[in-house]
DNA sequence: GAGTCGGCATCTGTATACAGCTTTTTTTGC
DNA sequence: GCAAAAAAAGCTGTATACAGATGCCGACTC
């Protein structure tokens, strides 16, 4: 039939998609040294693809390397979660901007059909379910930016702070699907400045429940194990 | 004396530098693919800690890897470049706005010192160096920002466009020392919509060249060869 | 002459072996 | 009994070997 049968992705691709899952949920400790002759077992591979896969990772600043000591867990600082917030703001801000002269009416429509669909609230969800529907939305927007550079920066920036927005989206706060709301009417009215206000103020809002989510995080981070 | 003697850096480290360098200066060609065993060879090293240097390369954009088919080098999409430009703008222009806040009055006269420094206007200084000092201002700027970050994003832009950076510089384009003039001087009023003003419009203003240096880039590093 | 098949050369992807550095444990000196 | 030194264990960083995939080239077919 088709030779186009998606062809297996090699052991380094697959421990890269593993090991980066385990990093997003914190299953290495912050600081932890990573053993890699237990972790390639673990894995079931060897260390030769374990390695590779580690040092993309090392990229994406999800583990630091440290020389003749191996791989440790990036630490959770603070600081560095405070930044990776305000970064998310920049990016999606610029964004939405530019999603106003970018996109097509149908692609904004689509975006309100996504909001309709996702209910008003979270009826019952998870937060890990209501963490990644949020995601959607902004990604969504993001795509219409039309920048994919932009784009791939900001899954990055997500990745390293979801463990952290799944901690924060328990400590509940209502009124997001409003907000998304406000987003979207600015972005129908094609006005980048209000959109970008709304969208300014949807992701500041919690940079300063930064410090408090943190120490949460460390909790859960710690009770898990 | 000391025993803070900086302990030379690792194999996969050192080829890491190196083998991004010849990234920057495209000595791959953009789609080439890269023979391992030559590599290695030629920097005296073996594959392992070359992969290792290769797949950072990957996870940083500098090179592409195909299943079983190895590491290529990326292509020079006019797209590609014109998204880091704008990404670019908007890191800047972020940076800018939030140094307005987080500046010292020292750091902001330093800033200005440098400018008197590096003269009014290029002064027989190669594109390389001009690229390296405008470069240098704007990283200046950027840590600012307090925003780390932000910060390292900035470089990977920087270090990807910059071989269009040299070709563009060459296409000389007076006015650069005056337009980072009136960058700083609206960093020293705390003007944060000026300044964010005055550092697009710098930016932006080369947008519509990219289609012409992407041309005049292709045909350099074919030349080189 | 164009196209296809088969075999060969080349190269990648992975496992394994080993040297050297780090960390831990044990031993020694006081 | 404690601290420092020495030895042992463990782990990382790198080289090498090998299996399997890809791409090339020539022979054969129509």
């Amino acid at each position: 039939m088709s030779n186009l049968a998606k062809k297996e992705p090699s052991r380094a691709e697959s421990l890269y998609l593993a090991v980066k899952d385990m990093a997003i949920l914190f299953e290495f400790k912050p600081g932890e040294r990573i053993n890699e002759v237990a972790l390639a077992r673990r894995l079931g591979a060897s260390r030769t693809p374990l390695r590779e896969a580690l040092n993309r990772l090392v990229a994406e600043e999800f583990l630091v390397l440290k020389q003749d000591r191996g791989f440790f867990c990036r630490d959770l600082k603070p600081r560095e979660m405070f930044e990776l917030y305000q970064f998310r703001a920049v990016l999606e801000v610029a964004a939405v901007r530019l999603a106003c002269e970018q996109a097509t009416e149908r692609e904004v429509t689509d975006l309100a059909h996504f909001l309709d669909q996702t209910g008003p609230e979270e009826g019952g969800r998870s937060s890990h379910e209501l963490v990644a529907l949020d995601e959607k939305f902004h990604q969504m927007i993001m795509a219409l930016s039309r920048n994919m550079e932009m784009c791939r920066t900001l899954e990055n920036v997500n990745a390293r702070i979801k463990y952290f927005r799944w901690v924060d989206m328990d400590s509940k706060r209502p009124g997001t699907q409003h907000e998304h709301r406000a987003i979207v009417q600015a972005l129908m009215a094609r006005d980048p400045d209000l959109a970008a206000h709304h969208m300014n103020a949807h992701i500041a809002r919690r940079l300063d429940q930064i410090a408090a989510a943190v120490k949460e995080s460390f909790s859960r981070i710690y009770l898990v194990a």
